[in-house]
DNA sequence: TACATGACTATCC
DNA sequence: GGGATAGCCATGT
């Protein structure tokens, strides 16, 4: 079921603008807290597939991180670099250029 | 209510 | 640079 928690987790991902990515981090600051485990797991279980661009989150450093879907980080991978997204070694390249901060947006 | 688990992060060796 | 350990919060059993 869609907790509050993971409600507000969606939303924020929904926020990243095509082309660019944010972190697990990014996110839990976003929503004041510190759970990035908490973050990840919502994430993961975010059952708007097409919606919610799950893809566009990477973890600390710019590493692409877990991918639970089709073909896994391969098609995480496949998908970042359609977008504009260089990805290389399961790494995002020019990561600073691609991260989408959200306390800079709006 | 209590315990275990996880699409993580930071620190230590 | 890579592996192990601890801390973190929300969720599921």
């Amino acid at each position: 079921m869609a907790t509050s928690f993971q409600k507000a987790v969606w939303e924020a991902l929904k926020r990243i603008p095509r082309g660019k990515v944010t972190t697990y981090g990014a996110i839990a600051a976003h929503l004041n807290t510190k759970a990035v485990r908490a973050v990840g797991s919502a994430v993961g279980q975010n059952p708007y597939a097409p919606e919610v661009p799950c893809h566009r989150v990477v973890n600390a450093g710019g590493r692409l991180g877990n991918y639970s879907g089709e073909g896994g980080k391969s098609t995480k991978k496949r998908l970042l670099e359609r977008e504009g997204v260089v990805v290389k070694n399961d790494r995002i390249m020019d990561f600073g250029t691609h991260f989408f901060d959200y306390t800079k947006e709006r």
